[in-house]
DNA sequence: TCCTAAGCGAGACGGTACGTCTTGTCTTCCA
DNA sequence: TGGAAGACAAGACGTACCGTCTCGCTTAGGA
């Protein structure tokens, strides 16, 4: 039988864990916070920690796919497939934008890295659907439908690094046309001819 | 006056250090690796490594360095630099095929992250005079070229990525034509119009 | 408010600690003693031993601390204190005997050089008021009291190191004969006349 | 065939060494004086140093040897052996204060230590035959003299350290006067009756 | 006068111990 | 009974010295 009150009391330390390590992601890189630091910030036991989390990477990815479960919900707003935009991605460089300092955070360190390794099957998967359906049936596609969907998501990546790395010179709007540019020929080529 | 033996002998020492890192990164992560390992492989004194490398990832940066030298060697074979293709990345995947466990190693823990860091300003600054000789005239480029320089290195680190991750499933020439198909049509789009 | 169990569980880790020091003076010198082989000897971990302890010299005093006490206890027995005996040594005297390598590593090494500095306020205050309970009242010493208190724990210091590191060749009791025979002249002699 | 000159040069170099420790035990305890210190100090190569020392212990030992034998000359100036004095200390008082930083150093750490442990058998032995010699023939001292002997030196070094510790609040007469006053007693007790 | 051997400085090196730091486990207490 | 508090073992870290060593430079004394 389970315990609501416990359950949700759970839940709040949770919250408490994951808003300290979102906090910290803000003032250091993520390699430098410590379990410590977390638990400092969070008010909570060492063990109440590692009771919810094995480690600081757990947590780190438990966000991780919460956040991308936010960002997919962006992207699967129909209105936003458009014919010349695969990823809406201005709508991510825009929420990016407004969370800079904890993406700062997570492009430097070990963050970026978990990032790439849980996204990459999350994104392949979406964008090799999102792939297979812009394909016209029976046709083969110059390149191997995953290797596009990592490619395209590896730009944005790339995009989205040198943005915050290079404090951000262009706007989203501006930083979404150039991804696509580059991205597009790329992928209309591909699927237009085996 | 230097000390010609001395200098000898000092480089001796760094060579040793370096291959021991390079062979324990055949072994195990990055991450994983601890300066006790490498100074046991090494054969060489505690204090030794610290006299030449201010810690693990200084030494890992020396070698990334030295690395992405040789790698820019290949690179700068005038004979590479036809039409269809900006960065002669076969030889690159080829080089990488050969020494997959280092590089397997590398791309995992730190050490890609690393690698970024160091080879961002590196290729760019490669890449972005390479573009700018290839941009005729008095064009404006329709993508500022540090963008499209880091949008090119990274789909190369991208595209290497996911092929050491998913256990190598083409040729590096394979490998090579579908990186040049993904890419040139952006670049030739960029150029062409500002 | 306190906690009880834990302070227990920190006074057995000490006494750990200490007990593991103390079996390694039996063996070896004082100062070739390392962390490491206390740490080990105890079964403690590293951080546990800086927990408690700033270094081995803190772990020393704290010993020398405990173990004057125990000392003192035996000299302050009302029994002891006859006319002709100041310090009741015989029974100090013993007691070293009974744990003779515990001392002889003691007066080798740096343990001596933190036995005397430690204790020499104690030893000066507790003998300073002895003897002054023992001056006639409005009398002058010969030789002000802190001058004769510390000569006299110097004394005791010196015959205990002589046998020590003469493999004690006479009794407790003949020694005690003996550092009393030299002591007292000067004692009585600086008491009876101003 | 010995090498004049090249004899020449390592005393001089021997020297270097010598007042380079000289210097620094004026400024930091014994203990805490390292190796690269005193070369440092002395303009020595480190192999330098070690082709004359065995290790600073053995430095320290040289320079004590040949402090004792300075002192030594004092105490054996026939003048001085009057009936009340056994050890003309007044002098060495005079001498100690007139280099106190000296001395201070040697006192603390672990210079005492060895002054101790290397003066024992020096003064004991002469002490000994000293003593043997005011003891009338045929007579048995009531305490065997090798302890008497070294009752003698601990007290003195003992008042030195208290001296020195204390900020030397007496004059060295006066530290002379106390000593004799506290010695002498016990030395006639102990040669008059067996 | 040249040459050879020793003394020497410089400092790289392997090694050992240090005191600090972080991790993940475990125990105790409290609400 | 679940979570806070925090002691603990384990072990990596970067620093500080040590004593050994190799290397060239300088210099003296014999050829």
């Amino acid at each position: 039988m389970t315990n609501l009150k416990t359950d949700r009391r759970s839940q709040r330390t949770q919250r408490f864990i994951h808003e300290a390590l979102m906090a910290l992601m803000q003032e250091k890189r993520y390699d430098d916070i410590t379990v410590q630091d977390i638990i400092d910030r969070a008010d909570v036991g060492r063990s109440t920690f590692y009771a919810h989390y094995q480690d600081k990477e757990d947590l780190m990815t438990s966000g991780l796919l919460r956040l991308m479960q936010i960002l997919s919900e962006m992207v699967t707003k129909p209105s936003a497939m458009g014919e010349t935009s695969l990823l809406p991605t201005q709508e991510l460089f825009e929420h990016v934008q407004e969370h800079q300092n904890l993406f700062r955070g997570m492009v430097r360190g070990r963050g970026l890295e978990l990032f790439f390794e849980k996204g990459q099957e999350y994104w392949n998967q979406k964008l090799t659907a999102d792939l297979q359906a812009l394909l016209p049936k029976g046709q083969v596609p110059a390149v191997p439908l995953p290797v596009l969907a990592q490619f395209i998501a590896g730009a944005f990546v790339t995009m989205l690094r040198w943005w915050l790395d290079n404090k951000m010179p262009y706007s989203p709007q501006e930083m979404d046309e150039m991804l696509q540019r580059l991205i597009m020929p790329a992928v209309r080529e591909c699927l237009r001819e085996g």
